[in-house]
DNA sequence: GCGATGATACTCGGATATATAATGTCCGAGTATAAGAGG
DNA sequence: CCTCTTATACTCGGACATTATATATCCGAGTATCATCGC
């Protein structure tokens, strides 16, 4: 699983802690976890076109989460940057068989093996699915949160 | 995820019909499904290593079940190819804020993301787990099984 | 005919290339800001 | 003092390198088979 689902977890969770009151820049994130500026810009990019972030351009600029972090799920997340598709894919290697005709009606059924990676997949998305970023905001500890809000210089005068 | 996860299920079910009377070649089994035979090969090698197949040498040689069908889980299969590490590997990026103390006591609670995250590998996991290659075998359609003894030229003479 | 012996073909096993994807970097397009001129 | 204009700094966005991993290949080590030779 690419870096990047880690990174965007933890960028996320940074800004349900801020609020959307005003957006954050990549390279200000990139800053805070000693990340390449460049590199997470580009991951945040894709959080973009999946609809969890929004961006705005220009001058004060940055990334805000597009919705309230009880409605974004870590499903969403790691479907944004790892990207729709299951990890185990079938090339339906049963069908290379020498006799096999794809005509045939076995065929029509689904591969057992994919069936069966299939089904520990739905489960493991079913978990992903089940919590927020809200839900991760709130485990980590209080001190990790007020830290944060020091360090972006927010929490002082609000 | 790899594709040597999906060659070694098949391989191994295949096996599973064959029974473990006679070892089969790689190079044969790679025949049957129009594979790289030289690749093959290594993954069925780190089948090897893991204990799921036993490999002998020389000629009549090959590859044959290590255990009965039951007691092969999927997890195990997947885990041999895929290395046992987990998908979401957490690099403590938390620990590299500015003003992060290692030694801070909230670090020795588990990052809360990487919980997330565990959490869901472990319902993963278990649902690999709980289905063996025996079911697999069972799964499939008859067809596909009678047409593979009859490729490897097993079940007319026994 | 039977056993020993050597040559041979076959298979695994790991070391070695190539292709693909992940990681990292750079520069241009566009916008809000701030300064400055004019009224 | 207020408004419009202009220059500027800042940020995203995608195009371009670099590195790591997965994929693919090749050749050597070792074993069972078979033929051959000797008894």
């Amino acid at each position: 699983m690419s870096e990047g689902v880690e990174w965007g977890l933890h960028c996320c969770v940074t800004l349900a802690w801020l609020g959307d009151e005003e957006p954050v820049p990549a390279a200000r994130l990139a800053e805070r976890f000693q990340l390449p500026p460049a590199y997470l810009n580009k991951c945040l990019q894709a959080l973009g076109r999946a609809g969890i972030l929004t961006s705005t351009p220009g001058a004060r600029g940055g990334f805000r989460l597009a919705r309230a972090p009880e409605r974004i799920t870590l499903l969403d997340l790691v479907t944004a940057i790892e990207g729709p598709e299951e990890a185990f894919r079938c090339t339906e290697i049963r069908q290379r068989c020498a006799e096999a005709n794809p005509a045939s009606r076995e065929f029509l059924r689904p591969c057992a093996i994919a069936a069966a990676m299939h089904k520990a997949e739905l489960a493991w998305r079913k978990e992903l699915a089940a919590q927020t970023l809200a839900d991760l905001s709130a485990a980590a500890p209080r001190s990790a949160r007020d830290a944060a809000l020091r360090w972006f210089g927010r929490g002082e005068n609000d």
